[in-house]
DNA sequence: ATATACAGGGACAAAAAACGTCCCGATCAA
DNA sequence: TTGATCGGGACGTTTTTTGTCCCTGTATAT
């Protein structure tokens, strides 16, 4: 295929440019839809007069159809949308950032977005849309699927689509109450997800903020228990990775706790584990669920998380070395490679 | 290949035109090069002006060089226009004419080039690029390769390059004189082609409109008898198709033969053999050499033959059903197609 | 050597396409 | 019902493309 791009290329210098730009058309579409021409000028940085005539082109190609209520992807849209996906690898340069994060982080499977997760509200979606995907691929019948809390988890949670193969699959939260909104704790997701999907799905109903000796308590529930148990079982983990100091701001700790984070090195944070930039546990949200050994027991670890700002907490994490897909974005992929080792 | 197309095609819709358009200019270049803006032009029917953005931007490219004597292509403009053969089959649709001929006349490969052979000069000069290729590809090291003279392998001859696997390759006209002009004589052929490539050759000498007698007495000669012998080992038969009184005619048959030739039914030609639509064998021209038996025994016969006019000599021929290759064009293939079985 | 034919490049007006901008009636959500 | 937003029409301006002609230099044949 690359090789085509190249041939072609030479015989149409600004074919990649313009797919570039009709994919990144397209895409936007897609997460704003129904959009209006004005609105999705605007969100484009681009005038309505030259959106306005690639849109007249893609209508009569029949890839959207307009509405009164604005435009939208045609089913021949969405699928060229979902098409194109390994050709945008090679049209953004993706696939070499993707290859070069797989050699410097030693991890198995890398794939690299377009855009910034900080600068592009969408970005996180699409990280969403291709944590999906690639769920959905390593999805075997009877799995254990723990998940955690965030916003990139949620995303994925938004673009799951029911499927055959999640009939016996459990998802499971990670852990218990991490004091997050109630729309990014692992409780909701793994709810959400076995509902997008059709598979079932446990809780673990810890109340946040719990003295250590209440914890011990809530351990002796059989619910809690046989949750636990599960958990012991994951065969995949889906989770994000947040910067430490803004994970624990988002978990209202005290100025002082977040003084003892920042002295302590805390670097990055994933299933209430906060780390340094060795990836040394350097202190945990006193809260029960998944063990980082039974991380590193999983086969499968998918890891997400994209922005520029988070490009510091991927590294660090990628020191547990137990990843095994990584999906993350341009921004942070640049910033990752653009650092000493 | 064709998949990455198609999905082009449909955020690019005039992909494949511009693709189909650059690759003529290229090729009508290399086939007349050195070539001024204004003879290309005529050439390919289009403007001056038209012609000179599309050259400036191949300029640009790297993919022609301009010198005062015209434009030519550079070494990597004749590298694209190599790359671009398979893509060819795609843009013109040539793919589709070439699966349909192989079914129709039961051929095992079949390879159809753009454009016509009686409308376009440069056409048959295609036919002899793609022929030397194919040729190239199917040499084994002493082969013995038996040819036949007329225009289409007159240009397979100026199209083939010195190669190392033509050591011991020995070039070995089909037939004794057939009355054409000299450089189109089977003879010349196997001599040039040895030459082009390296290989060695032998000669059939064989003066035109023996008698019978006199036929029978030079087949005792020990030159010819060496021949003869080698001519039954053929590995590989290169031969033209021709129309049948077409042929004959340039070959200075009287009136009245020429009437019996129609007579006859005669259709096609090749290697002195006249073909009825059926193809059978309904005249031979008096001569020694390759006979039918012996081609149907060779282990790859090429043939070669394009422009609408042929259609009906090709459909003869294959009645033979001895071919492992043809080698044709759009005009041909597209009448060939059209024609009811 | 010289004439000639043909090469590429420059120039420029005409034509066409692309673009910026504003307006209008329809439609949807509040 | 109201207000915001939608797509589509309209139109002058800008930019690009195209047609046309000319000029100078360079091969080639005489």
């Amino acid at each position: 295929m690359r090789r085509l791009l190249e041939l072609q290329q030479k015989l149409l210098p600004d074919l990649t440019r313009v797919l570039r730009e009709r994919y990144m058309l397209l895409r936007s579409i897609y997460h704003l839809q129904p959009i209006g021409r004005r609105g999705l000028a605007q969100a484009m940085n681009t005038t309505e007069r030259i959106l306005r005539s690639e849109v007249e082109l893609l209508k009569e190609t029949g890839l959207l159809t307009v509405t009164a209520a604005g435009m939208q992807l045609s089913g021949e849209g969405q699928q060229v949308l979902d098409d194109m996906e390994p050709l945008v690898g090679e049209l953004f340069g993706l696939r070499d950032l993707a290859e070069g994060l797989q050699k410097k982080l030693g991890i198995p499977e890398v794939i690299v977005v377009q855009g910034d997760a900080d600068q592009s509200p969408w970005v996180k979606a699409e990280l969403g849309r291709v944590g999906a995907r690639v769920l959905k691929q390593a999805i075997q019948e009877g799995d254990i699927v723990a998940v955690t809390g965030g916003t990139s988890i949620a995303s994925v949670a938004n673009h799951l689509t029911p499927s055959a193969s999640f009939k016996h699959v459990q998802f499971v939260p990670a852990r218990g109450g991490l004091g997050e909104r109630v729309e990014l704790q692992a409780n909701t997701l793994a709810a959400a997800m076995a509902a997008k999907t059709g598979a079932t799905y446990r809780l673990l109903h810890v109340p946040d903020r719990l003295h250590p000796e209440a914890l011990q308590t809530l351990l002796k529930e059989p619910q809690v228990q046989d949750v636990l148990a599960l958990l012991q079982n994951t065969r995949i983990v889906l989770h994000g990775i947040g910067d430490a100091i803004a994970m624990a701001r988002r978990r209202n700790y005290s100025e002082e706790e977040l003084a003892d984070l920042a002295e302590a090195g805390a670097v990055s944070e994933a299933f209430g584990y906060y780390f340094n930039e060795a990836g040394e546990t350097v202190h945990r949200m006193p809260t029960i669920g998944l063990q980082l050994e039974e991380v590193h027991k999983a086969e499968t670890v998918l890891s997400i998380a994209g922005g520029e700002s988070k490009a510091k907490a991927i590294l660090s994490f990628a020191k547990q070395s137990c990843q095994n897909v990584l999906i993350t974005d341009e921004g942070a992929a640049r910033a990752l490679l653009s650092t000493r080792l």
